[in-house]
RNA sequence: GAGCCGGUAGCUCAGUCGGUAGAGCAUCGCCCUUUUAAGGCGAGGGCCCUGGGUUCGAGUCCCAGCCGGCUCACCA
């Protein structure tokens, strides 16, 4: 019998002697009226004399995470989310009945208890458990516990025993739930509306990605899995609602890695009557704002670096970041040939039979993006990599648009959408040529959202945050896997 | 998809030159009514990722594969 069962049969014999002494292994109902975190930062601070005093009586529920018995009483850790609180569990203080369950108690049990607060004579913070109810049997073993789980293929494929396990784990995840709890509240007080949008789409469209395909029987036909929920969004400014709001996922059919998951969440969010230039402060006021409210601070320490996020940020045009950080001359991005020697003298490999604007983009990325440690709105993209914004008015090769930059990755992307259907069918068309000459990736013509543009749309301004990269942000994680519960790998046994 | 690194007990890890598989925690038994990586004594637990090969003999060397991490490529 190898150890695994071992000590699998061992614990479930446990659930006999627990059904002897009239225990249900797997209860039921049980009254929790206190929070662990909740008590250690009430109490926790008292003297011990206070706590004598005070005789706070306190009822919670946990998982047991250690223990140490020794002869006719003993200690546990119980663990109730990311707070643990140590018991004292003495046969004196407990029934007949409980007293039998702590003999047989296991780590990883559930348990729920009644006690009073005090200080044992090592001064620790504890709860004299007078009542205990078993609620429910773990049959296998935790985690080592000094180590914990570091496997990482296990951590990933069995994120609850990564939760059980390391605490600051679940610390990660509760940040990540309450960043996204902050941008909604920021957002819906700013008169945002919040929609959801279909995740499956007769055609992908809103950004350039390899997309997910799936078949609806009844139907018969097939769906992609969204890339983007943008055209949707639009096809709502348009229906009157003039403020609104996704926080969804996307899912692109790509590589897999650090900073990518095959499915991943994007806020995006849409304003009537704004230009980017608006999308550029708002987004300033979202992020630091959020730092403020749930780190405590606005200059952050990202993998050993500090990033500034206190507004306002560096902007820098698209075109000037390139010259400026090549010393390059303005005639480069106008001049194919002239590009491509300059991509060769800066080592940037490009297809030589790539157009100008694929050559000065490939300078761009490789030169320019890992540059941009703190954050940077890089503004006036060119028309071809931007088929869904609004030409400058100053020089129609560019757009009104930005791409927010921090640590040297694309935090977020915004413009002035393109409300102009005839301008949008001559970009789709183009898109089309595109996906004609070989860019599987190119749009496609989405006749449904060109109409919905023929209706007309107001002026507006729009904005995509990849949530992922900004939760590894802020709680310093240098893996998009750690800020994901569930990441996608190749699923188990071949 | 390519390169590098890894996979040994439930967990965290050793394993020398190729010579019968090791530790700590966890588990089981005994002792112990204020410990906190509790302690003491004793015991059990292995598909060394899988499949081939070399060898008298393979956890160890060779080949192929599987799974994972990192880097690169594509992308947000």
């Amino acid at each position: 019998m190898d150890e695994l069962n071992e000590q699998r049969q061992q614990r479930i014999k446990k659930l006999d002697l627990l059904r002897e002494a009239g225990v249900a292994p797997y209860g039921t109902r049980f009254e929790v009226k206190d929070r662990a975190g909740e008590l250690l930062r009430l109490h926790s601070e008292k003297p011990k004399e206070t706590l004598d005093q005070e005789k706070i009586s306190c009822t919670l529920a946990g998982r047991v995470v250690a223990l140490r018995r020794f002869g006719k009483a003993g200690f546990a850790v119980l663990q109730d989310g990311a707070d643990r609180l140590q018991l004292y569990l003495k046969k004196d203080l407990l029934s007949e009945q409980a007293y039998a369950v702590v003999e047989q108690l296991d780590l990883g049990d559930w348990i729920g208890v009644t006690g009073t607060l005090f200080r044992t004579k090592t001064n620790e913070f504890t709860v004299e458990v007078h009542q205990l109810t078993f609620l429910s049997k773990a049959l296998r073993p935790l985690p080592e516990k000094w180590h914990g789980l570091t496997d990482v293929e296990t951590r990933y494929r069995q994120r609850y025993v990564d939760l059980i396990a390391n605490p600051q784990v679940h610390q990660i995840f509760s940040t990540r739930s309450r960043i996204i709890a902050g941008i909604r509240a920021f957002l819906i007080e700013r008169g945002f509306l919040e929609v959801e949008t279909p995740m499956m789409h007769p055609i992908p469209g809103g950004a350039t990605a390899k997309p997910f395909v799936t078949h609806h029987n009844a139907l018969g036909v097939d769906l992609y899995l969204r890339i983007a929920p943008e055209l949707y969004l639009k096809r709502l400014i348009v229906g009157g609602f003039p403020r609104v709001f996704e926080i969804n996922r996307n899912f692109r059919n790509e590589g897999i890695s650090t900073i990518h998951n095959p499915e991943f969440t994007m806020l995006e969010f849409y304003v009537s009557y704004a230009d980017y230039q608006d999308l550029i402060a708002l987004t300033e006021e979202l992020v630091s704002s959020l730092a403020q409210q749930i780190l405590g601070k606005t200059v952050i320490t990202y993998q050993g670096r500090d990033i500034i996020l206190t507004p306002p940020w560096q902007r820098w045009s698209y075109h000037q970041a390139i010259l400026e950080v090549n010393s390059l001359e303005p005639s480069v991005l106008q001049d194919r040939e002239k590009a491509l020697a300059a991509a060769k003298r800066l080592n940037v490999p490009v297809d030589p039979k790539a157009s100008l604007f694929t050559i000065v983009n490939e300078i761009f990325e490789e030169t320019v993006e890992p540059n941009l440690q703190q954050p940077t709105f890089i503004t006036d993209y060119p028309i071809e990599i931007s088929p869904l914004a609004r030409r400058k008015d100053t020089d129609p090769t560019l757009t009104d648009r930005f791409e927010l930059y921090i640590a040297g990755r694309e935090i977020a992307n915004a413009f002035s959408e393109l409300n102009d259907p005839l301008d949008q069918r001559e970009r789709f068309e183009g898109q089309a040529a595109q996906r004609e000459a070989g860019d599987d990736e190119a749009h496609l013509v989405d006749e449904d959202f060109l109409r919905a543009l023929e209706y007309g749309m107001p002026p507006t301004a729009g904005e995509g945050i990849g949530i992922d990269r900004l939760i590894m942000l802020f709680t310093d994680q240098a893996s998009i896997r750690d800020v994901v519960l569930f990441p996608q790998l190749r699923p188990e046994k071949a």
